[in-house]
DNA sequence: TTTTAGTACCTTGCAATGAACAGTACTGTG
DNA sequence: CACAGTACTGTTCATTGCAAGGTACTAAAA
């Protein structure tokens, strides 16, 4: 799987699946590595920003598999944000399977 | 447009154009700025790194409309590699589209 | 009690690449 | 000659995913 291609796009994945229910960080990993192969090593740097600049919220809950964990939920900031960076990818793939579809097609 | 998206995909729209026909670079700036907003600046060193790396050669022609050009031609490694990209963008954005649909109708 | 396995979280250095910037060179026109 | 448009080049920087290497908690097995 392309490197290259995954970056920028993590932010997505997460904000996608934290839009609809709080969720915790190896529970965020597992279901993106369900579709895309990602690094653990990489998500929690990325929750750690994303909460530092202020899209998601944490809270600690209790669990009864193993430790504690660490939930972390959309603000309306991040919200906010996911919807406009939603719209970018929408509008960036158009562009590129519009391209891809013109490569094929000649011109 | 996010950045971090465009990283990895000049890559596949480059070779997306010239798989059809020889391009020269201004050309493809142009047309990959018709969908997506690139730096010219960006353009040139990939051509140079790919040309490098065996996926095109390059030739010269005299152009009536201004300075000679400078083509660049697919190579059949650069044609074979060109389409296992495309397979992985495909593979790579159905995942984040999957990953997308998930968020929204819940789990 | 200790060890192990699974769950859950964290940190750091590096590689790769697009952007921004700042050019150079060619050609035709005014 | 100067200018505008065409066409190409090089460099530094910021950003982010990867890989590697941990830590901590809990329950079950030894």
């Amino acid at each position: 799987m392309n490197v290259q291609f995954k970056k920028g796009v993590l932010e997505l994945c997460v904000l996608v699946l934290l839009d609809k229910k709080d969720r915790y960080g190896y529970e965020l990993v597992q279901k993106i590595s369900d579709q895309i192969d990602i690094s653990e090593g990489t998500v929690y740097p990325l929750l750690r920003r994303l909460t530092k600049e202020g899209y998601f919220t944490t809270y600690l809950k209790e669990s009864t598999e193993g430790p504690p964990r660490k939930y972390y939920k959309l603000t309306d900031v991040g919200r906010s944000y996911y919807q406009s960076l939603l719209e970018e990818w929408q509008e960036f793939t158009n562009g590129v399977n519009q391209l891809i579809k013109e490569g094929v097609i000649d011109d």
